[in-house]
DNA sequence: CTCACATCGTTCTAACCAGAACTATGTTAG
DNA sequence: CTAACATAGTTCTGGTTAGAACGATGTGAG
């Protein structure tokens, strides 16, 4: 026991919740809820882009991404229309409204952000980050080991063939 | 733009998601949710607890926390008693059978995380975990500004004696 | 060409989440 | 003592979550 990475963990976890907290609580002053300011925010400035990406992007599952993207629409915030090319897809875009709404929000979103990370200097966030960020890989890499190895159900083969399984998740 | 403290933002997000991810998965498969292992990890080799404690120890919310309970409780994992001293607080503990659920399964999980953290070295982690350290202090500070500073409802003289007001998140 | 397989988005379920309202109980200033 | 306030836990609401199942559409090997 006294395991040292549960520390480092613990404060990975409380880091971000405390961040989470902190931001979300300021989304909802906004009038939006953290995933809709997630899909507002990858939306900005953007001619649109399929659902499957916009999940990708905002790390929303596809069957979370439907429902959030729902009340996005009955606000008139953005616009869902069927692709030409491929039509199991749905290209996502803007309105209007919605790209005066992130061109309101996010600027404000950002100053509001902006103080906390002062607390490091340069050098210091490219160390979190680059520490963060070997993690993060170790995470990904253990995730999928875990998913090739444990049932081989369906032929070995068509495994093989997999590019990613992102937005399986 | 092109503000730095963006990309930092972004790793720690990302860290947090793909930790949360790869463990959430090893712990349902183990037959609980993240917040009923939580739950269980902060009783287990404890007297027990009330749901206040609780509930700051695993950063669940009280309405939250009543429900994951109530299927806990459902499944004989854990007890409420009414506590003596205080007729408002619960007292929460394992039954034997929680607490052998906790034994079984509490190294088993630490074994799933352990490798991933392997990554980095004891320094790197050190490191690692006082940068977090640093920003969740500001984090937790601003949000505590930003509770006191809006709107001085009630009187000015009771908001000075607020302790904490943990759980109120 | 066609059949097995992959992919896209939606739907469904059980659970969780914050926040607010509520009841019951405790605490304290005057 | 009592009125004002604080705290503990439950309940309720709207929204989010992962995961699984589904229908519709695309793709590729033979």
């Amino acid at each position: 026991m006294a395991e040292t990475f549960l520390r480092t963990l613990r404060s990975l976890t409380t880091c971000y919740q405390a961040f989470a907290a902190y931001s979300a609580a300021h989304v909802r002053q906004l009038g939006l809820t953290p995933p809709q300011f997630d899909v507002l925010a990858t939306l900005g400035n953007t001619e649109g882009m399929s659902c499957r990406e916009l999940g990708e992007r905002t790390l929303i599952t596809k069957g979370t991404l439907t429902g959030v993207l729902d009340r996005l629409e009955a606000r008139r915030l953005l616009r869902r229309t069927p692709s030409e090319q491929d039509r199991r897809s749905v290209f996502v875009q803007l309105t209007p409204a919605g790209e005066a709404l992130f061109a309101k929000v996010f600027p404000r979103h950002l100053s509001h952000l902006r103080p906390a990370f002062a607390e490091l200097n340069a050098r210091e966030l490219e160390t979190l980050e680059a520490l963060l960020g070997r993690l993060t890989r170790r995470f990904v890499a253990a995730a999928d080991d875990a998913a090739e190895a444990p049932s081989p159900k369906g032929r070995m083969i068509a495994a093989s063939h997999r590019t990613a399984s992102r937005n399986t998740r």
